[in-house]
DNA sequence: ATGAAAGCGCTAACAT
DNA sequence: ATGTTAGCGCTTTCAT
């Protein structure tokens, strides 16, 4: 017994319901698609009401063969995280509306360094099922580079989500990131903080990159402040944190580009016996902390939902519309939340 | 220029393989299909290199076409909630291995009623892409009728997730919520709670009644033990709740069924003038609390990324292999997290 | 070792 | 107002 072909009884066809009724394919095919304008009424009732009765439903396959259009989209978005589940439930609510669904897949943390060929694989499968465009939130900068030459060449339209990609001219939907790292100096420094510290991972996301540009900018105007730059913080730079955590020039309040970052340096912090929000403050962004983060974080709401939404819109223009415009850049403001890990500077 | 079709000269198919080549169609359909062993092995080359070279790629609409098997999973799971994202993310690691992928979508959580329409939308562009099996969380047991209806005369495999329903014969998976109820109240009493209250939502979702029903199991058995138990807490029994919370009988501890509403009880609580776990304990299941939830919530951890993956299990083994023996059953074991919300009584 | 032909479910151009 | 025919990309008999 083949899968999807259990019981015979019920493929209904066009072919069934022609032979039902007694007319030819092509009849059936023209009144159930609407394109029947001249056909007698009575033989319109028919065909609707034999196809109800046999309960039938087009193949989609054989429609997406033909036409070269298959109403779905590939989505490469992780769904391991909060942040990128509701930028999913963004895109889910637009597709909703709009007759579109979602192929869904995306590459595994790379274990045992087999996250390249299985990139492929996913790929793979979109594009053999004929995807009608993609969307897409990159890994690495690096990593993805195989990615676009595969959809590239076969002018596949692609939506990029949340991280920016060099060179890459198509539409992007991502967070403002300036005015985060703007924002986010603004309200420490507000504070009184003039020793801070930001933690990021610009050598793999653009976004590490954009808050800390704008973290540095506020701080430079801004007499009297000084600022700190690790990178990898989590990885390499543990040990640099550490240490400054111990120094005589340790920082009074950290910023942290996400909120995984941002939760790892509040342990941290608290393990080095110092104090959170007393001794120093800690500020991420993305709204995602884990259910045991030992106090509320100050962050970043980004609406995740809404950047789903606006890279759900832009997919559907791009793919469905003529006017398929040069690439866009949609940047969705993040909204400061101000919980219980940034305070006052104690003096 | 039609979606899908843009570069004409990409649309490399088997016959411009064949053309290239000087050979027939079938002569490519079977050296790349590997049912080509009498062929020579120069031609085998030839037609490899090719298809490399044009970097041709099988048209999966047409394969699932004809041998009506898509190797797709539909997939109505809400990625809204960390733990439903997480249930996903199981599933799509055990589909990964396995050559599957998921057409995702859910029926949003009906605002304008229009919910019902949505689902026997998003079910048939299922169908009609011809799904191997659905993986399907109920949003409550009324009304997912429809969908069974459609799913079953159809013969489509189904595998059930989180919450059981009635009646309905086929794979589940779920938590062993009896367990879950269970281990809540053998948590409280050992901390020395008698006075306790149950919140959940049994009209209408099971895992609050199998929860409830083995809380108040081990309650019924243990001396001086009172329960309490209010259904729809979040909603037409919030005030009892507030009585409850104001007056002599007050409890001293609150078990409720999940994560969400254990955070409203505990704001709740909170609102009152009473404080967390001073006062009353708050004990939820799921892990997934919001970010602002105002203290670390003791929880049970539910698994869900185990959960996803049995569900794919037990999806690929119904789908793709002839021993579909009867519906199974398969409950995930949870286990405690005990963490701010939840302290011994105060004598 | 390779080809020719029929057919999967459906659409669209071309009849009548 | 309805039918005939060809064809989408591919697999699978049935030849040779």
């Amino acid at each position: 017994m083949k899968p999807g072909v259990q019981n015979p009884r019920e493929n209904v066809t066009m072919k069934t319901i022609a032979e039902e009724a007694g007319v030819t394919l092509t009849t059936v095919s023209r009144i159930l698609n609407k394109k029947g304008g001249k056909y007698a009424e009575r033989t319109q009732e028919k065909i609707f009401e034999i196809a109800k009765r046999l309960k039938y439903r087009p193949n989609a396959l054989v429609h997406g063969m033909q036409s070269g259009v298959t109403r779905t989209a590939g989505v490469m978005i992780p769904t391991s995280s909060m942040f990128y589940a509701q930028v999913v439930s963004g895109i889910h609510s637009v597709f909703l509306e709009n007759d579109t669904i979602m192929l869904l897949g995306w590459n595994p943390k790379s274990k045992h360094d087999k996250g390249d060929e299985q990139e492929r694989q996913i790929l793979h499968q979109l594009v053999d099922r004929r995807v009608d465009g993609v969307i897409l939130r990159p890994g690495s900068e690096e990593m993805e580079r195989s990615y676009f030459e595969e959809i590239w060449e076969r002018d596949i339209p692609l939506v990029i989500v949340d991280r920016e990609m060099q060179q890459i001219s198509t539409d992007f939907v991502g967070s403002a990131d300036r005015e985060i790292g703007r924002d986010a100096a603004r309200h420490l420094i507000e504070l009184g903080h003039r020793q801070l510290l930001f933690v990021g991972d610009g050598a793999v996301v653009s976004t590490s990159r954009y808050r800390e540009e704008g973290f540095r900018r506020v701080l430079s105007e801004s007499a009297g402040a000084s600022c700190k730059v690790i990178n990898n913080g989590v990885g390499e730079g543990e040990d640099a944190i550490l240490q400054l955590l111990r120094g005589e020039d340790c920082p009074t309040a950290i910023f942290c580009y996400c909120d995984p970052v941002a939760e790892v340096m509040m342990k941290r912090v608290l393990e080095a016996g110092l104090s959170v929000p007393g001794d120093i403050s800690v500020l991420g962004s993305g709204n995602q902390v884990t259910p045991d983060c030992p106090l509320p974080l100050s962050t970043f709401d980004q609406n995740p939902h809404l950047i789903g939404k606006t890279a759900a819109g832009l997919y559907l223009e791009r793919v469905y519309e003529q006017n398929r415009s040069g690439s866009r850049r949609e940047l969705i403001p993040a909204t400061l939340l101000p919980r219980a890990s940034t305070a006052a500077l104690a003096r």
